[in-house]
DNA sequence: TTCTACATTATAATAGTTCTAAACTGTTGA
DNA sequence: TCAACAGTTTAGAACTATTATAATGTAGAA
């Protein structure tokens, strides 16, 4: 929930310039009060809803991109012919429904800490992801 | 670590004709020790070099698909460009070193059991994926 | 053996993503 | 202010994993 002045300050500070692009694709990701799950595909169409100037398929990808290295989106690791983005960057988990090809968000109290006991030598835990698989419950 | 004819077995119990491919699959998939990770790519290269007789692509995606929906192999979720499954279908999860690509078997006496406090009404829990990824510690 | 449903195959088609290289633009410094 | 340049955008081509197609082949039953 930033103004552009706002967006252009945090992609200056963060080495990217504000392009007009850059800050269209900002309002759209960011300037809601909730956090949402999309495909680039899905974000193609909110951009084409919300402006009148036309942004390039490449540039979204770049941006998107650019933006996840910068940390302002996290990418869900999932079995799906696309990439599933997050405009929620805090730590939480995801149940999937197979049967309405839906992820949602689980709430970081509902899930105890996941302990791994284990290490790789020479390796430090970047992530720890859970992804809970749900389906219709015909019993 | 299966003969050929308990492939056959395997395959006609569980609804599939044991054709020449199929078997042949079986052997590059099961005749080891150890369980293994792969891709469509990685497979198909185990295939050649593992027999004379050409096993056409389609097929090994037709098998692939067929043995992950009877349970003899699990499909890992991850971010790739490719899909990964894994020759072990008892309940684990995995590393991701991102840094060599590379996916690693967690034990699971390693994992604490990942505890989820909360549901979605309707459905019913099908997999509980944990998905840790690693990357060189330069510290 | 013969029939039929299931499998295999080569190839085409599809779809998500990345590449290319030319045009454009934000920023810097004179 | 403005020229220069590095970073950015763009359309479209290219790429790659995967799925679809439809003709041919084959396992298993009768």
């Amino acid at each position: 929930m930033l103004n552009n002045s706002q967006y252009i300050e945090k992609l200056r500070s963060s080495g990217l310039r504000p392009t007009k692009q850059r800050i269209k694709i900002c309002e759209v990701l960011f300037n809601t009060q909730k956090t949402f799950h999309f495909t680039i595909n899905e974000l193609v169409k909110r951009i084409s809803k919300s402006t009148n100037d036309k942004i390039s398929l490449a540039t979204v990808y770049n941006t998107v991109h650019a933006f996840k290295n910068k940390g302002y989106l996290k990418e869900i690791p999932i079995n799906s012919d696309q990439s599933y983005f997050d405009t929620n960057t805090s730590h939480h988990h995801h149940f999937y429904d197979e049967t309405q090809k839906d992820l949602i968000d689980i709430d970081d109290a509902d899930v105890e800490p996941v302990k791994i006991n284990t290490r790789i030598p020479g390796k430090k835990i970047k992530s720890v992801e859970v992804l809970v698989k749900v389906e219709d419950d015909k019993s």
